[in-house]
DNA sequence: TGACACTAATGGTCTAACCATTATAATGTT
DNA sequence: AACATTATAATGGTTAGACCATTAGTGTCA
């Protein structure tokens, strides 16, 4: 069996802390917000050193399960499910070269235009009311031009983000939302728009919620593909411009 | 700025060695698969206590950056680039309640799909070729029936994750790798095949490699759907009457 | 030649102390 | 009374030095 059974160490006492901690967490027996005990009483619960126990804690801590405060009334506060984890890791693929721009973009494409077409599939009234209100605001950012750019990113990828929750399916939220932070990570500094992108970003966007809207799933797909395509295109003109400056 | 920025700490001693050693390993400075110097001469490497060095190499083994072996030449190995993040991140989010088998499903399906249409376009002669001594390694398998399923299972597994690979995009075969583990891990408890199973299976692979060599796309993408469904149904089917059974 | 014991290098754990940060309470000032 | 300041105590961060457990390599002996 290749995958099934990974190797059976368990000799080393932080992993059993970790496991015990960990699993308290998953199963929701612990609340999301609450604090753990201090590290010395903890040391107590489990009859262990503080140096093995804080060994556990920072394996908990780069798992996003907890997150650790200083001072007073600090100490190790359990986190909800988030994108951070597969967003780092992401990052690490990039940074080691193992994946490019490129190959991101591309799979952004698949993701966009899978969750665009779930939408138009799935979308209820109360669904597109709230896509609706978004574009408005998208609209007022785009109304006040090139100086808002910022905040106008801001809605579009909140609008990204509700059509990933539209699509009933939370895992292209979670990864959706780790593309999207590691774009911006990675090519922000060679963002440089005018309103021309804004223009053509902000018609992007009424024509996608318009088909998802419609329940016109092939509509709603073909328009978020060439959405990011013509987005990462541009990226990646602005990047080579970028780098044959230097 | 949403996403742009993370919270600047950087206070604490065991982060700046974690990121030195990161940043070492990522840009290549380190060969994978070489070791890092004992603990006690990265203390003094480091200027820092054993705990502190201790908490860093932690977190540098549950980044799978590294992994420490006991024992005399024992120590701190680097590793390469692999899937394991991204599968205990997705682990953990099933665990948790946060996406279910289904959803896992579903996503399967997207990414087995388009896999398969970017192989159908971009595989060359030796792409097909490698396909077709799996596939015959597969065919031995059939042959001889159900008490081979296991060996079937890991050649059909390889099958998979080379149409991943002749897709292109690295990026596809971490993810798919991640959530071939996890199907593994949460469905395998419920499996139980007959002949009829395996056969079909078996089809499925001819015709999808087919396809790929023929690069029609259309029929690549759409057999792969089609066999992801197939699968993903009969076990629900399965831990539907498992679960009823308890 | 093979089985066994020894050795040394390395990670794993423990103890006990002190430093740094911060929420809260106590105190002082206007 | 309201606000600013200071002290307090709880908590995580770090250090030092010791000892235990595991294991590859070496040497020894039958």
């Amino acid at each position: 069996m290749n995958t099934l059974f990974h190797k059976a160490k368990q000799n080393r006492v932080y992993e059993d802390v970790v496991n015990q901690i960990q699993t308290a967490i998953l199963n929701g027996d612990i609340e999301p917000g609450s604090r753990l005990p201090a590290e010395r009483t903890l040391c107590e619960m489990f009859q262990t050193s503080r140096g093995t126990l804080r060994e556990a804690l920072r394996i908990l801590e780069q798992k996003s399960l907890i997150e650790i405060r200083l001072g007073a009334s600090g100490g190790a506060y359990v986190k909800n499910a988030n994108s951070e984890l597969m967003a780092e890791n992401l990052a690490m693929l990039i940074q080691s070269d193992s994946v490019s721009l490129e190959h991101l973009a591309e799979f952004r494409e698949t993701l966009e235009s899978t969750v665009s077409r779930l939408a138009a599939e799935r979308a209820s009234a109360v669904d597109c009311e709230e896509l609706q209100i978004l574009l408005d605001q998208a609209k007022h950012y785009r109304d006040k031009g090139i100086s808002s750019w910022n905040d106008f990113v801001r809605v579009d990828e909140q609008i990204h983000m509700t059509i990933a929750r539209i699509s009933g399916n939370p895992l292209y939220n979670f990864i959706l939302r780790s593309i999207h932070d590691n774009i911006h990570r990675y090519y922000d500094r060679f963002l440089e728009v005018s309103n021309i992108e804004l223009e053509e970003n902000y018609q992007d966007l009424v024509n996608i919620t318009a088909a998802i809207a419609d329940h016109d799933k092939n509509r709603a797909e073909r328009l978020a593909r060439e959405h990011v395509r013509r987005f990462s295109a541009y990226m990646e003109t602005k990047k080579r411009d970028h780098i044959s400056m230097l």
